[in-house]
DNA sequence: CTTGACATGTCCATATTATGGACTATTAAT
DNA sequence: ATTAATAGTCCATAATATGGACATGTCAAG
């Protein structure tokens, strides 16, 4: 999230508070623990006491009073409300996921990170009848689970994406038997051919995908397309792939000029 | 926002920070000066410019080159995101919206509010044949324009809804020719009498509205039902309005109960 | 029932950060 | 060209945020 640039003096409660939003955001399903929030941020734990208290006064996070967990509160809904027409990409790549689905007959699917977690925001299914439906609008799993997840990985520094590796290797058993090994070699492979392959999606699925980048380079989400796997044999993955590139650079070319 | 509990101490910076954040939430769309920020914060000019750089480095604001225009940022969407399951008013309440419009045959809106604006998130219309589409989803409007708004306001403190009604008086005159004065009225109205009546949102329509409120008494968002005017006459209005409360009620227990 | 481990939460002397008056630079209006 | 408005910077110091020490609460083990 940090660029390169001078970091801003007088803002160490500022960067506390984002951390602690970022440690609440990491376990926004589960809630968070204060104790788990010292740890992740570093903060001694009344440091990080004090600024929970503050969040939850502003409404930015709330506490669950049986589990005593943290969770984000109603005011970052209303802000990321408020944010979404900025970051519109559902609006934008729309019309892209519906003429792909057409043009490949397959599903396509449009995802967005949430932290170290894909979350899907948008499915198009094709014409062709056995529909690949990994994945349900609106759920989420660990990035490196499913192509739009690996192709946003690729897409994002080394260091950051082998950091959100490491954090999810414990969470992977939940998705199948692929380890964080295998993904960080799907990585490294996306990175190099410039899309993503994920040849075991599920037992008979494969996939290929790609990142989708904001104006300033930043990571603004991805595109991939499922089908069962002897729809999209290495042949047919490298007419889509440049089909996939090109409809992206339309969507990419849209942000910038919004 | 805030609620009567004893404020926490060590937070100004948090407090400062989040009131920056609902100054470029007010002007999300146009983009927000430093003057606006410090005038609406009350902030030093300094002050206010060292938030904007700690909130840009986190991700939480941006900055317009050109304009120089300050505007909420991805990390705020990203966030928004995840915070959206523990506030997925548009999945609790999708049903309910279906089934008032299929009972009542016309148009129901759902709709949260947005800083000092309604934001429309779903609406389903009715079987009647003449529609009242007065909103579109995800299209968003000062809070007491649209009857949804109204009952938003309705449930708000009152010092809070005069504040918003003073904000937006300029602002009304892109939506017709209603005077902050005549909303206000509208507000109290619907306050006293436990929901909205909108009897002229637009030449020949009428609606009616709810607040829904979180676990908590705060304010989740709105419902309201929008035909053209003589199909809600006085009669079918007190017809409706049990209809409205008790699909509410059902909402309000889901999202107690999520 | 008792004990120990772990977690949440509070207090306040003081270390350190955040402040804002004074100033400079830039842009827009006249 | 001049003036007004706004954005942005600096740094002495005001005042906030800190975290070690401690109290209280919860729960599992014995």
């Amino acid at each position: 999230m940090k660029d390169d640039a001078i970091k801003p003096t007088g803002t160490q409660s500022i960067a506390r508070a984002a951390a602690v939003l970022r440690a609440l955001a990491l376990r926004s399903q589960s809630g968070a623990r204060m104790a788990d929030i010292a740890r992740e941020t570093g903060l001694e734990r009344p440091t990080a006491h004090r600024i929970l208290q503050g969040l939850i006064a502003e409404g930015m996070a709330t506490q669950n009073e049986g589990t005593r967990r943290y969770y984000l509160g109603p005011f970052i809904y209303e802000l990321g409300l408020l944010a979404e027409p900025r970051f519109h990409l559902r609006e934008i790549a729309g019309q892209a996921v519906a003429f792909l689905a057409e043009q490949t007959g397959d599903t396509v699917f449009l995802a967005v990170r949430g932290g170290n977690d894909a979350l899907c925001i948008e499915r198009k299914a094709g014409s062709f009848p056995i529909k690949a439906f990994t994945v349900e609008v609106g759920s989420r799993m660990p990035l490196g689970i499913g192509c739009g997840g690996i192709a946003m990985l690729a897409a994002l520094p080394e260091e950051e994406a082998a950091s959100i590796l490491k954090f999810n290797a414990p969470r992977l058993a939940e998705y199948g038997d692929v380890t964080a090994t295998q993904l960080a070699e799907l990585v490294a492979a996306a990175r190099g051919r410039g899309y993503a392959i994920n040849p075991h999606r599920a037992p008979g699925i494969a996939a290929v995908g790609m990142a989708v980048r904001h104006a300033d380079g930043g990571l603004a989400g991805s595109i991939s397309i499922a089908a069962i796997e002897n729809r999209l044999p290495s042949e047919r993955i490298e007419k889509i792939a440049p089909m996939l590139r090109a409809e992206i650079r339309k969507i990419e070319k849209m942000l910038r000029a919004s």
